[in-house]
DNA sequence: GATACCTCCGTACCCAAGTACGGAGTCAAG
DNA sequence: CTTGACTCCGTACTTGGGTACGGAGGTATC
């Protein structure tokens, strides 16, 4: 983005202005989640404002529980190029993203069945939410 | 819940009864979620109806998202004593997947207007998911 | 120009939750 | 008596996502 040559962070402060650490970087960049434009001889690689958008995104989708290879699809729509395929694959996160939804859904439902048995009885033997569980 | 003198199940059928692997009772064992009552020598360990209600907890605390540490702690705190701190423990599992549904939720809108967009616009050079996730 | 701090790279290690493997024992049927 | 199915136990391997280590080199500051 800049054409400015030497600017932007080296790979300390860059992790750190994302709250990751170093080797989680360099991690990312064997994984091929960031580029790894080669370094200024002597001195390290500089890391933009681009990168740092793009490094919060992978956070960001891996806090909503996709694996980093799944990142990599979803950064590989970002391109505008592919249109169709891209498409084909955003269908197919929007699939995936929606069975997670419901898993969770029903995940919540019965937690909060539970706690509100939990609320209501005064078992003093055994715990109903533990015992709900092991009866299904 | 028969009062069954010395048969009960061998490891094999007992996984099978759960739906589990027979390395993964043993697992379990190693692990202490399940107690691993001596075989009786040369044949192997039997199971009850009790051990299946134990073993049927831990999958379904397993798929509500609790960690085999968390499971543990539930099991010793199904005294009857410690029901109210079992629900704390639920509690706070409970926030957990909200928070985890309520991002969900924006991804599958970010996602669902992508798909809208390569369906209608030609060459979108920016992806409103990744901007929406980058931007966080 | 010494010192501290940063970067480079590769290798190795960590955890969770299993899964696989191998050799040995036991039991019931053919 | 042999075969097959089942069990025992221990060890090692797997996958995903990192962390840690260690030596070599550049750079900025006193």
């Amino acid at each position: 983005m800049a054409p400015v040559p030497s600017s932007g962070m080296l790979i300390g402060a860059f992790a750190a202005a994302v709250g990751v650490g170093i080797e989680t970087v360099r991690y990312y960049e064997r994984r091929g989640l960031l580029q790894t434009s080669v370094a200024e001889r002597g001195r390290g690689r500089r890391y933009d404002a681009s990168a740092v958008s793009r490094l919060t995104f992978i956070k960001a989708a891996q806090d909503l529980g996709f694996s980093l290879d799944e990142v990599s699809a979803l950064l590989r729509l970002n391109d505008g190029r592919h249109c169709r395929e891209t498409q084909l694959l955003a269908e197919s996160k929007l699939c995936a993203v929606r069975a997670k939804r419901d898993a969770l859904r029903r995940i919540d439902d019965a937690l909060s069945l539970l706690i509100e048995r939990c609320g209501t009885t005064r078992a003093t033997d055994h715990c109903p939410l533990i015992a709900a569980l092991a009866a299904e």
